[in-house]
DNA sequence: TGAAGTGCCGGCCTCTTGA
DNA sequence: TCAAGAGGCCGGCACTTCA
């Protein structure tokens, strides 16, 4: 689905309000890097219909990777692009506290973005819109995890594909066109009212925000 | 999306109820092939997680095709099985006047379909999901196409667009709940309500339904 | 520990084919 | 004419990798 789609939805759609978050804790860090996955992004450029309403024009060479975290300081590990086919050594990209409390915020609030949400979202974070999609999958596989360990049992995973199913979650043609496209993360716990059970809440480790205020 | 969604939403969901289109048109054909699209629709059984109910188990051999159309009489003309890899000539299926009728009637209420919603449909026409949604593809192909022609003009495109944004559509991981994920369709002019422009209203041409109310 | 890589699946789109 | 094939893109999931 959905992408293709993202024809309909990318281009036209421009949601992404400028009073996000960010404005609101006024943490307005550097706009250099955070963008182009090189590789897998680059094609997403690609495609049919203009999509993606991204600044920067993808200056094909430099910066492959995507290190859209750490404040201020510049911190690359990538191999400075040296030969043409760099060795592209696996880098870990440690996402700032600010992005992580935003990031699970929005989280709380659906474990799906639509495409449009996801890109209000990477460009209020500094992130590239791939950084935000893969945090969610691995967020989403982890709170899988975590309920499956929690509730000791076979059922765990059950709850989560129930409470998956039946509740939130976009569809990658349409987005809640709550605010826009745009969320404002609040961390609030989560009611996943589940088909044929009560429904199940879900406090989304509530401890999780505690030390992620303290700045970056 | 979607997709491996479709193992969230395919197994438990069952929201295919049997008071559907077919006992009101009081229509019960033949129950026997219109279901594996051999290749395709196998390794959709092969999923991780079981998915789709459908009864069948898929014997390995025979009817490659699916020739889920045309009132009771066989008409098969797939090569018969005869060798093992049978030459697959390309067969074009014509649907019914009704199966034609029903999915009409459920384009003028939605453009996009959920699996549930599909896999309902499907049943209810004896026809594979693949083929409702192939047929569903092409059916949005061709009224893209005439309102091009229509409208004469580039904008015509972005009118389809647009309208099949911020409307309809399901997402693959949860379907409208009208009916349980199941369709009555019903020919009326569908509002499709654009983002920056008055409510743009299609009547899905008028006269597609005429001449298909005398039987198959 | 967790961002990112890999492989597989399904859907959608566009264009094309051939009964 | 139109169901279906083919090529290409995207998102999701499971599982793995390694700074």
């Amino acid at each position: 689905m959905p992408e293709n789609m993202s024809k309909e939805d990318g281009p036209s759609r421009s949601a992404c309000f400028t009073f996000t978050i960010d404005s609101i804790l006024n943490l307005k860090q550097r706009q250099d890097g955070a963008r182009l996955d090189a590789l897998k992004e680059q094609r997403d450029t690609g495609s049919r219909t203009e999509r993606r309403e991204s600044a920067a024009p993808l200056t094909a060479a430099s910066s492959p990777e995507a290190q859209g975290a750490h404040g201020p300081e510049p911190q690359q590990q990538q191999p400075a692009a040296d030969t043409k086919a760099a060795v592209k050594k696996k880098t870990r990209t440690i996402f700032s506290k600010r992005q992580i409390f935003q990031l699970e915020a929005t989280f709380d609030m659906k474990r799906y973005l639509s495409s449009s949400e996801r890109a209000c979202l990477a460009s209020s974070l500094q992130l590239t819109e791939t950084q935000v999609k893969i945090w969610f999958q691995n967020r989403r596989n982890k709170l899988k995890r975590q309920l499956s360990t929690d509730m000791e049992g076979p059922l765990a995973a059950e709850h989560f594909a129930e409470a998956g199913k039946n509740t939130q979650l976009p569809s990658f043609y349409k987005d809640s066109s709550l605010l826009g496209g745009c969320l404002l993360p609040m961390p609030f716990p989560v009611v996943y009212p589940t088909a044929n059970a009560a429904p199940y809440i879900y406090f989304s480790n509530s401890a999780k925000y505690f030390g992620l205020f303290d700045g970056d």
